[in-house]
DNA sequence: ACCTGAACACCGTTCAAGT
DNA sequence: ACCTGAACACCGTTCAAGT
């Protein structure tokens, strides 16, 4: 007697894992927002019952922490080769890329607890900005503005992690409550925007503290 | 025949009004932490029922932004006679200090829609920056990274809205995890931290950026 | 005009039962 | 060891009914 496998509708289910569950996770949150990522929901997009994810997770808050380390493994290591500050800002400009790429991730950034990944990056960090010349407590501030300045430039361009739709929604709400009379610079700033003429702040200001820190311990000295 | 008022135990509820209710949030909020405003919850702190709230108010979103409104009107306004910068810098401290008694805002900040004193908030900054005598674009720029350095370092210190027990704990098992062999930099700087004879960290960043868009814009010309 | 009970469609999570 | 149905204690919000 033979048994024919039939395809069925929905594809069969691979076998569930913490592993595969973020990978889930960060696809369901890059997709549909952060907002849309219930344990309900996520189960559902892996062929599983809700409850059958905790058999490999403890709770969401422990998959969140997952996520964001998956994504603070997405940065780049440092090139050993470069100078120090040169390799701090390269990793800048790499965080700044990762968060770019995961919306959701920088307003969990904080709230989560570090993840082996972030532990290392921050590590990698602070090991450069020590080596960096700086003074010890200016490689201390360093290390603070640098990671400061890359995850609040990530919020403020992706509006904490909301998905497209709503971010435009507001926007356009925003600009229609706009009044040129009361809020004459507001105006003005957003068409420097819309008309996008002003180079890039992030890179810009990454520079200015980079630079500013070197000058204050050249100063000092 | 006498009516006697008899004290109930329960105090004589004051009347529904949204400036009551957005009140009301930002006690709790401020008391329990933002994960602890609920619907219910907020009514109940008031004497209410639930759905009664939804006659003063649209709903959780809208509540929201009005209490982080009301923080933003927390905020001092620019003294007119001081020198732009001067009045940028004394923005930026009122601001941070505004945040510092509301931990649920910051992360709120982005994500809430703006209102009038945020608005206005703003628009005053923008002012100033553009009034400071910075190139129209340093201006531009320098509005973002004072605002960046705000929210970014709020956000830092207190770890993104968490009330102090759960950061506590976060903070315990985070030590706990750390291996000064795997991550030295990270238990040397978490060290200095605890030595606390670092300086303030916000007010030196801050300067080195308002120093930093000065000398750029000297040396542009 | 303002308050509210019941209800709807969701949450995260536990527990005991299955295999 | 892993999956899951039922259940618990919550959410935000709507709607119709009260006054």
């Amino acid at each position: 007697m033979y048994v024919v496998k039939v395809a069925t509708d929905t594809a069969p289910r691979a076998p569930l894992s913490p592993a595969a569950i973020v990978a889930a996770g960060i696809t369901l949150a890059d997709e549909q927002g952060v907002d849309a990522l219930s344990m309900r929901n996520l189960a559902r997009s892996l062929g599983y019952e809700v409850m059958s994810l905790y058999n490999h997770v403890r709770n969401k808050d422990d998959l969140l922490t997952l996520m964001v380390d998956a994504v603070a493994a997405e940065i780049d290591l440092p090139d050993p080769s470069a100078p120090p500050l040169v390799a701090v800002r390269a990793m800048a400009v790499s965080t700044n890329a990762a968060l770019a790429r995961h919306p959701w991730a920088a307003p969990l950034w904080l709230r989560q607890a570090p993840g082996p990944a972030r532990m290392r990056q921050m590590d990698d960090l602070l090991r450069l900005m020590y080596a960096s010349g700086l003074s010890r407590e200016l490689a201390h501030h360093g290390f603070h503005a640098v990671n400061n300045h890359v995850l609040g430039y990530t919020l403020q361009r992706l509006g904490m992690g909301l998905e497209g739709t709503d971010l435009e929604d507001k926007a356009r709400d925003f600009m229609a409550g706009l009044d040129a009379d009361t809020y004459p610079f507001m105006v003005a700033h957003i068409h420097e925007h819309l008309d996008g003429h002003t180079g890039s702040s992030f890179e810009l200001v990454l520079d200015l503290i980079l630079d500013g820190l070197v000058r204050l311990d050249r100063e000092a000295r």
